[in-house]
DNA sequence: AAGACGGGGAG
DNA sequence: CTCCCAGTCTT
C-alpha cells in the first residue's frame, strides 16, 4: 500500500477530531447518499438538512421516490432552488427502478450516466458508498488545493478542472478514498474557509504554499460572474369567488414545473391601470365592476436570484365570472382553491406573496 | 468556453 | 452590497 502523502495524512488526522455529525454520514445506502449529494449541490448543509430528512422520510426507498408524481416531488423541493435537480432526481429514480432493478450503479462510470449526476456527485457516491478510489472536486476542494499547492489557475474556468483533479487524485490514498474525500471537503468547510481561514491552528500550515507566501487571501483565483440582469414581472392575480388562477411554468425560463400567476414581463416596474385592464381582458377576464373601486396599490416584491434580479408587481383582480374555457386552453391557467394552491409547487416569490396577502 | 439555473447566509 | 455554497446541463 502506498504511503499517504503528508497532505493526506494531515487531513486524515484532522478529520476525526473535527467532523460534524451529519445524518448522511451514518449510511452506506447509495440511495440516501445520492439524495444527500443532489440536495447539497450548491447548497449549504444547514439549508439542505431539513430537505434531506423530509425526502428520506417521505420517500424511504428509491422505489417510493420513483412512484411519486413529479409535482409532489417538486412540492417537497420547494424553496431549495435549482429545480432541475428535483426533476432529474425523479427521472433518475425511475430509471434506477426500471432499468437497474432498483440498484444504483456501483461505479463512477456507471453513476455518471445518471441524469443530474455529474463529476462531483458520481465521485462522492462512488467513494462514500462503494469505496472507489476517485477524488471529489467541489468548491471546498478547489479552494484547499489552490492554497496548499499554490495553484493559480482560474477555478471558474472549466479547463482548470484537469489540473486540480490530477492533484487531488495524486494525493488520494486508495485504501481510504471515502475518508479522504469527506476529510478534504470538511476541512474546506470548517478550517480552510473562503474568508478568514483558521491558518493559526492549521495542521497544514508548514506545508501550505499560500500561507508560506502570504497569499491565502488571494487564492483561489476565481473570475467574476456576469452581473445579474433586472427583470420586471407583472403578475395578474385573478380571483373568482374563493379561487385564484395559476398556471404551470414551462421550459425555457426559470422555475420550470412550478406554478405562478398570469404574467406579463415588461421593461418597467410600473403598469398603468388601463394596461392592466387590457392584459386581463386579453386573458378573457371580465372585471367585477363592483370591486374595481377598491383599487388597492399593487404590492411589489423584489426577488434576487444569482443571475437575475426580479421586481414583481402583483395586480390583484376580482373577476365577475370564470375565465372562459378557450382562455384556459390558451393560457394554461386554472382555478385553484386555497387548499389546492398549498399543494402546488411554487417559487419562493409566489409563496412570499401569498403569505403577505393572506 | 460560456450561460442558465435558486435561494439563503455570512461578512 | 459581495461572495459562496458537497454542481449540472445546454449551447
Amino acid at each position: 500500500m502506498p504511503t499517504p502523502t503528508f497532505f493526506a495524512a494531515a487531513l486524515l488526522g484532522w478529520y476525526p477530531r473535527h467532523r460534524r455529525d451529519l445524518p448522511w454520514r451514518h449510511t452506506r445506502d447509495p440511495y440516501a447518499i445520492w439524495l444527500s449529494e443532489v440536495i447539497l449541490q450548491q447548497t449549504r448543509v444547514a439549508q439542505g438538512m431539513p430537505y434531506y430528512l423530509d425526502f428520506l422520510s417521505s420517500y424511504p426507498t428509491v422505489q417510493d421516490l420513483a412512484a411519486a408524481p413529479e409535482q409532489e416531488v417538486l412540492r417537497h423541493w420547494q424553496g431549495l432552488g435549482y429545480y432541475s435537480r428535483a426533476r432529474n432526481m425523479h427521472h433518475t429514480a425511475q430509471q434506477v427502478v426500471r432499468e437497474f432493478g432498483g440498484q444504483f450503479p456501483a461505479t463512477y462510470a456507471g453513476l455518471r450516466q445518471l441524469k443530474g449526476v455529474g463529476p462531483y456527485t458520481a465521485a462522492a457516491i462512488a467513494s462514500f458508498a462503494f469505496d472507489e478510489a476517485v477524488a471529489v472536486l467541489d468548491g471546498n476542494v478547489f479552494r484547499v488545493l489552490a492554497r496548499v499547492f499554490g495553484l493559480h489557475s482560474d477555478i471558474a474556468a472549466p479547463s482548470s478542472r484537469k489540473e486540480f483533479q490530477a492533484v487531488a487524485d495524486q494525493h488520494l490514498p486508495p485504501a481510504h478514498a471515502a475518508e479522504f474525500n469527506q476529510a478534504i471537503m470538511e476541512f474546506g468547510a470548517l478550517q480552510c474557509t473562503p474568508a478568514k481561514p483558521d491558518c493559526l491552528f492549521c495542521p497544514l500550515q508548514s506545508q501550505c504554499w499560500a500561507f508560506q507566501h502570504g497569499q491565502v487571501a488571494l487564492l483561489p483565483v476565481k473570475s467574476k460572474a456576469k452581473a445579474a440582469r433586472t427583470r420586471y414581472f407583472h403578475y395578474f392575480v385573478l380571483r373568482h369567488g374563493e379561487e385564484l388562477y395559476l398556471k404551470e411554468r414551462l421550459s425555457g425560463d426559470i422555475w420550470q414545473g412550478l406554478y405562478d400567476f398570469a404574467l406579463a414581463e415588461t421593461d418597467a416596474a410600473d403598469m398603468p391601470a388601463a394596461e392592466v385592464l387590457r392584459h386581463v381582458e386579453a386573458l378573457g377576464g371580465v372585471l367585477d365592476t363592483r370591486r374595481v373601486a377598491e383599487d388597492r396599490p399593487a404590492p411589489t416584491l423584489k426577488h434576487v436570484l444569482s443571475h437575475q434580479k426580479l421586481e414583481a408587481r402583483f395586480h390583484a383582480v376580482e373577476l365577475a365570472a370564470e375565465l372562459p374555457a378557450a382562455a384556459l386552453q390558451d393560457t394554461g391557467l386554472r382555478a385553484y382553491s386555497a387548499a389546492e394552491i398549498e399543494e402546488l409547487p411554487k417559487p419562493v416569490l409566489i409563496s412570499n406573496y401569498l403569505a403577505k396577502v393572506s
